[in-house]
DNA sequence: TCTTGATATGAACGGTCGTTCAGATAACAC
DNA sequence: GTGTTATCTGAACGACCGTTCATATCAAGA
């Protein structure tokens, strides 16, 4: 047997890239084999090459189109002038986007060592730009005095774990729905960076 | 050739777990062959199942060993009465821990997916129950009124991912110290779980 | 010194890996 | 209806996988 009937390029590659996502997510990159992903997407292995150079640049590409799109969806993002609106907004996204995308998500953080040298180099730089939106509202909160961030690097670095960690937890068919989530979590980090509390009056 | 001279069991063993968990760490367990262990410790490969039954048990070990170290550890630790110091005894306990332990933190967190059904349990079971002290103190906190925290269970689950993260960017010879570490993180947790402040004064 | 048990080698097992490629078939242009 | 091209198969490649085992050597006790 040879072409399948039915069989587009336009319609397997986007499915080899779907179901390269799901099973890397799920088992991890070095876990699955090429030939897993073929079987899921009801193709031979070989096939799997018309579309992708090897499984190193399947990796990579996915990782990189996640930041890519993570990035133009920020930037499309209304932002607030407010310090503390700007960081809700930041949290608010950030949660938004990753709950609609978590194996993205997983992908971004749990296979950056799987990547060859120079790839890693090119999705760390982007992860970089991202998590240094976050810290530029950071100082400039701190700057007008709203927020209290001494350190703000290493408060952004606090943060995004933070934040990444409801993906682990979140259930669409559970008791709170993402706008729970967004309040539950702006709230803690709104109370990170406020400063001190006025004493109480005596 | 066959046995080498100065060979001893009670070197050996531990030698191959220190050589898998750090390899482990880096690479990841799928990654990680057992030739690669073996290679590292200076021996063949056959000369693995001596101390271990399989790879899958050498990992259950590796990651059994920490979580009960871990729980150890913390029961060692003298607990304050007051919410608020307990709060941070835990978070300082927490970070010391792992900042020492970094391969350990990141097997614990990693390679869960990577166990059998079986041994992913008895993790999960004793991860839960470390987690379950974080969130008891949250508890204590709210009933007494110390704290603000009206979902304990998510807030613990929100902490431990940020004080994971320390893990990621901490370096022995960089500008901070492990105390440094405790204090910062020590105070953004107290932010998140502190009460609404009392409104300033007109 | 001789024996015995602990410790390691190194070759081998069947299986799976990522990847390539000649050949076969379906879809499409004319 | 015919020829062309895009798409996929199925077999094959060498390499490496986890694991086993007969064999060899070292260490220690008698």
């Amino acid at each position: 047997m040879a072409r399948k009937s039915g069989s587009h390029a336009e319609i397997t590659g986007p499915r080899i890239r779907r179901a390269a996502l799901s099973l890397f997510a799920r088992y991890g990159y070095a876990a699955v084999s090429m030939r897993q992903i073929a079987a899921e997407v009801g193709v031979q292995a070989g096939a799997l090459y018309l579309y992708v150079a090897d499984k190193q640049a399947l990796l990579f590409e996915l990782m990189d189109a996640h930041m890519d799109s993570l990035m133009a969806a920020w930037e499309a993002v209304p932002k607030p002038n407010a310090p503390a609106d700007r960081l809700r907004t930041f949290t608010d996204f950030h949660i938004a986007h990753h709950l609609e995308r978590p194996d993205d998500l997983l992908l971004a953080y749990w296979e950056l060592r799987s990547l060859t040298p120079d790839n890693h180099k090119a999705i760390a730089a982007k992860r970089r730009a991202y998590e240094a939106e976050l810290e530029a509202i950071l100082r400039a909160g701190h700057a007008e005095g709203v927020f209290r961030v001494p350190e703000a690097r290493i408060t952004a670095m606090a943060i995004i774990p933070m934040l990444n960690g409801c993906v682990g937890w979140y259930r669409s068919d559970g008791r709170l729905s993402v706008a729970d989530v967004q309040v539950l979590y702006g709230r803690l980090v709104h109370g990170m960076v406020a400063p001190d509390p006025v004493p109480a009056p005596v």
